[in-house]
DNA sequence: TTCAAGATTTCCT
DNA sequence: GGAAATCTTGAAA
């Protein structure tokens, strides 16, 4: 029996929850039904200090509000003018650093996740292999922006604090899509299941 | 008030 | 391999 993470789970550095996320199952409750997939890939972002993060400098926005919030919220965030991503908040209230979540091994739900994500997409390793990917697939949008992965019914991360993959394990690697940032760009918070099929593509 | 670029994906040449 | 899709934000004018 799976039961949800508490809030403790959530309440660390962004690092060792982007680890510590990687195998924990991420449940999206759409029209009555369970949307779920494991955790394969996840970015780690750290705050004011990280150039990277759309909260350096102490940027506060309508748009990153989330973030601020207690570890254990959810910020999801429009990028592009027609991507969903979704993040885990990590930390305390008013400490603004989160994981991104960027690919999944679909479970739960497929036949509904093929439907979301088009007729073009006709294999299981296609649906949730990438940010804005697994966000069309779950149905994620604006809506749950700003929910708590810890109370609500809509959204949550199933698994056990106690569960951790090994270190060999896990591959850590540079982030994507930040090539701007500078030194922030080429640090190590990338960080994904060895050798997993799903992961998003190189 | 305008403009450029972004934690992406898809489709076209 | 390159461009388009087109919302949000910060900086320039």
């Amino acid at each position: 029996m799976t039961a949800r993470l508490p809030r403790s789970f959530f309440r660390r550095d962004s690092v060792t929850l982007a680890r510590a996320l990687l195998g924990q199952r991420l449940v999206r409750v759409h029209r009555g039904q369970r949307l779920a997939g494991l955790i394969v890939e996840t970015e780690a972002y750290l705050g004011v200090e990280d150039r990277a993060a759309h909260t350096f400098g102490g940027r506060r926005t309508p748009r990153n509000a989330a973030m601020w919030l207690d570890g254990g919220h959810a910020y999801v965030y429009f990028i592009y003018g027609l991507h969903f991503c979704l993040n885990v908040v990590a930390g305390r209230a008013e400490e603004p650093i989160a994981v991104l979540i960027r690919a999944l091994e679909p479970v739960e739900g497929l036949p509904a996740m093929f439907e979301s994500r088009g007729p073009r997409v006709t294999r299981p390793e296609q649906l949730c292999s990438g940010p804005a990917r697994l966000c069309q697939a779950l149905a994620i949008d604006r809506a749950l922006d700003g929910v708590d992965l810890v109370t609500s019914q809509e959204l949550f991360i199933e698994g056990s604090p106690r569960h951790v993959v090994p270190d060999a394990d896990i591959v850590a690697s540079a982030r994507i899509g930040v090539a701007y940032a500078g030194d922030w760009a080429d640090k190590p918070l990338r960080f994904h299941l060895r050798g997993h099929a799903h992961v998003s593509r190189p």
